[in-house]
RNA sequence: GCCCGGGUGGUGGAAUGGUAUACACGAAGGACUUAAAAUCCUUUGGCCGCAAGGCCUUGUGAGUUCGAAUCUCGCCCCGGGCACCA
């Protein structure tokens, strides 16, 4: 008998299925419906480690089932290939972003083909490639003719290790995600992209969307839309007003100061002589202290008197401005009315400098004003005409009355900031845009692109915020489309989030020289069935996909609005309780238990691990449970195709295993549970086993073991069982109802809700006979002996308690 | 602080109102072997008991129910997101 050698069927395979183009993906296929299976694109980092498998092979199973169900799939694969980590990788190593990126996926390709998955590398994209990146620009290009990508001189965030640009979904903690530095604040005119105008459709969608409830709400409170007013404080002798943002305009009356951010424009104006010594040390302070602040050293909120006044126009009293910086900057106004009566920062801020509390709103029970604010809904009190109302009522009326006088308005707020999309770093996409004197900044021709990546001898960043494309002179030098005169490319690049906001779009038709895709074939595929990835992504690609997709919808240029239909976060593998990664040290190789134990049982084991959300620590124990199975499935073949061996005694009972099993393992893929499929199969051989399997019974097995180990299944399927045809052509079985439900069922006898016996009886037997047979069942009279059953629960095929 | 997850044997986990601990891992004992590995068999939540059997057990305390790991409320712990957002 020859032994089960993983390493020498699984290349075989491999090639065989590959030199038959078994998973080379047709855009249509008669009678079969299109079925789009994404995960995240890797980053060519250097090698896979256990992680990257989780992701991917574990839904192999699910591709592979799907296809036997008869499901036309798409699996595809791509590279995220430009960014900061390659650059910087390739600098340390003193080589070409670009060779470096090479040999990683060159070294992945490899590695990823060992898992024997139904990949279709036929459609494979980098987003590196000038043929995928020239649409990158042509979107951009699109978005802003639209209107939606535009420049501006705004405050973003900089991380001075890596001398770029960070968008805000980028900074973690005040630091930079990649490195790990201190963000800085800076005044840099920088390309964005305006989400900002789809912050409440980005909402609406995830009503339609099934998707985890977490991610809904994480990318909820990212958007973090707040309805309230804008209410206008005027100044005495001025024409300005202030504006200020409120979610509770019904507490205007107790508003008893004013308070700007240190930024905002109005405080040195509004600085009296007297007080502007002071006023300028607290700004310089604060300037100083939001640096420390990220570091979550102090939290006292502190701040200074302008010494000025404005007037709050529903009650005509005048309140002091202050300066302080528990008020951002960014967020509304810059300026905020005080009510530390209904909000704790302001009480806090009032106790410490002594300023007015004054209570108009009243809560239902008993409230402690000198302890704590109070800053829920209530009814208005010392509120003159609104007396009496309740907060809702008020927060209405107010805000009407003073509109009427052009002094308040409704008004949204949002968290969420438009997207900064320059870098200043090389390794990315050029920005398609020209600079002129005369003109401005003026769009490269469609016809120009792509706008090529030039080679550079020396591409590393520069401290003088300037991309280093700069130093690329003749590539830079241009004319204007305008007016033909001497012009100059931009020179930043565009954040990588870009070009992986479509790359599941260029998948459908990843060879298109005419369009980004081909909108017959689009229409087969998205939007995406299913697409797994990392919760990583909740508030960062995951955002920026459906913000272009819904860009691209209204430009016509497709026609669904959400592009992934149902979305699961696969969980974390952990290595020593942390997440692995390279430069923790704690990956582990898959290359070397692939080695040992077979890509089939590294999947499997991957597969049997735990709940595919859920992730967890890395065991490696137990996969040589699982290796065991695979062996015994081996040895089970060979005695098989020898023997001929009829069925056993238990041929009915092990039908009817069967018939059970092939329900569960299709069910539990389909609903993403592979773990309880494994051990389904596990039962299933356990049972074959036992009973003595027949060749029937054990290629109906083989069928359903096949998206798990598809190599083995295929090797016994082919060499063992003589089949002439691939396993993973075979349709997934059928199961018989019939055979399925039982004939004798056991239910458990219960005395005053234990559990105190089993008896066995026929299905659907009635609650008359089976209390009969209970009450003959000795171990029941033993517990009933001496009391009385005052009621009888039946639960029919399940269980019959005696209430004593 | 607020918002999502989650807490079950020595370990990964199963069961989402009806026999808790399926399926594995590990461990212990045995068979085979000169020996080891591999393989196979037996045992394996805790306590009491020679056994039959009994009692206890799903972070914790209460509640609903004939019956709760599962539903409800309070508390403790772990993971993640947001965080001076007015």
């Amino acid at each position: 008998m020859t032994k089960y050698n993983p390493s020498k069927i699984e290349k075989k395979w491999q090639k065989y299925w590959e030199a038959r183009k078994t998973y080379v993906t047709k855009d249509m296929v008669k009678g079969k419906e299109n079925f789009y299976l994404l995960f995240e694109f890797p980053y060519p980092s250097g090698n896979l480690h256990i992680g990257h498998w989780y992701a991917f092979s574990v839904p192999d199973i699910l591709s592979r089932y799907l296809r036997m169900s008869g499901k036309n799939v798409m699996y595809p694969i791509g590279f995220d290939a430009f960014g900061l980590p390659a650059e910087n990788a390739a600098i340390e190593r003193n080589l070409q972003p670009e060779d470096w990126t090479d040999q990683n996926i060159a070294y992945m390709t490899k590695q990823l083909k060992s898992m024997g998955a139904t990949l279709d590398w036929s459609r494979e994209v980098r987003t590196t490639d000038p043929e995928y990146y020239k649409w990158t620009q042509w979107i951009f290009l699109q978005f802003y003719k639209k209107g939606l990508a535009y420049r501006a001189q705004t405050s973003v965030n900089w991380c001075p290790k890596d001398k770029t640009v960070l968008a805000n979904e980028q900074v973690v903690d005040g630091r930079c995600e990649r490195c790990k530095t201190l963000v800085v604040q800076k005044e840099i005119a920088q390309w964005m992209f305006k989400i900002t105008d789809y912050a409440d459709r980005l909402l609406e969608g995830l009503k339609k969307v099934d998707w985890p409830e977490t991610i809904k709400t994480a990318q909820e409170n990212w958007i973090g839309r707040s309805e309230g007013a804008e209410i206008e404080f005027l100044i005495p002798n001025s024409k300005e007003t202030i504006k200020v943002f409120t979610t509770r305009v019904d507490t205007l009356f107790g508003a008893t100061y004013l308070v700007l951010a240190p930024e905002h424009p109005m405080v040195l104006k509004l600085t009296t002589d007297e007080r502007l010594d002071k006023v300028n040390r607290y700004l310089e302070e604060a300037k100083k202290k939001s640096e420390l602040d990220r570091l979550h050293l102090e939290k006292e909120k502190t701040g200074v008197f302008t010494g000025s006044y404005v007037v709050n126009s529903i009650n005509n009293e005048k309140i002091p401005v202050w300066v302080a910086d528990y008020v951002i900057g960014w967020y509304g106004s810059g300026a905020v009315m005080a009510v530390p009566a209904h909000d704790d920062r302001d009480f806090e801020f009032a106790k410490k400098y002594d300023l007015p509390i004054r209570v108009v709103i009243r809560p239902e029970g008993e409230w402690d004003f000198d302890k704590n604010a109070f800053v829920e809904d209530g009814v208005l009190v010392d509120s003159e005409d609104f007396t009496g109302f309740k907060s809702a009522d008020a927060r209405e009326e107010i805000t009407e009355k003073l509109s009427v006088k052009k002094l308040a308005r409704r008004k949204i707020n949002y968290r969420l900031h438009d997207w900064v999309i320059s870098r200043q770093r090389y390794w990315g996409v050029p920005i398609p845009m020209i600079h002129c004197e005369k003109c401005g900044y003026r769009p490269v021709a469609d016809e120009e692109l792509p706008v090529r990546l030039p080679k550079l001898e020396d591409y590393k960043p520069t401290s003088d915020g300037r991309s280093p494309l700069a130093k690329a002179k003749e590539w830079a030098k241009t004319k204007c489309p305008d007016c033909g005169r001497d012009a100059e490319r931009e020179t930043d690049t565009m954040d990588t989030f870009v070009d992986s906001s479509w790359y599941f779009l260029r998948y459908t038709d990843p060879k298109n020289k005419k369009a980004f895709a081909d909108k017959a074939k689009m229409q087969q595929w998205l939007p995406v069935d299913l697409y797994i990835g990392g919760a990583e992504h909740n508030t960062m690609h995951l955002l920026y996909s459906r913000f272009f997709t819904k860009a691209l919808f209204d430009l016509g240029l497709i026609d669904f609005d959400e592009p992934f239909t149902v979305r699961i976060n696969h969980g974390v593998i952990l290595e020593a309780g942390q997440k692995m990664s390279k430069s923790r040290g704690n990956v582990i190789d898959p290359d070397e238990l692939v080695k040992k134990y077979g890509a089939d049982a590294v999947r499997m084991h991957l597969a049997f691990m735990g709940p595919y959300d859920q992730g967890g620590p890395w065991n490696p124990g137990g996969i040589n449970g699982v290796y065991r199975f695979l062996n015994r499935a081996w040895v089970m073949a060979q005695t098989i195709c020898r023997k001929k061996r009829p069925a056993g005694t238990g041929a009915k009972e092990l039908k009817t295993v069967l018939n059970k099993t092939i329900k569960k393992v299709g069910g539990d893929i389909s609903d993403l549970k592979f773990n309880t499929a494994v051990s389904e199969l596990m039962k299933l051989l356990n049972e074959l086993e036992e009973k003595g399997a027949d060749r029937k019974s054990f290629e109906q097995f083989l069928k359903l073991l096949s998206p798990f180990a598809p190599h083995l299944a295929e090797d016994i399927w082919q060499n063992v069982l003589g089949h002439k045809k691939s396993i993973h052509l075979e349709k997934w079985p059928d199961y018989d109802k019939k055979l399925i439900a039982e004939e004798l069922v056991s239910i458990v006898v219960q005395v005053g809700g234990r559990a105190r016996s089993v008896i066995s009886l026929p299905a659907d037997s009635g609650e008359e006979e089976v209390k009969k047979l209970a009450l003959t069942d000795e171990k029941t009279k033993k517990h009933l002996a001496s009391r009385e059953i005052r009621k009888t629960i039946f639960v029919k095929n399940r269980l019959i308690n005696f209430v004593v």
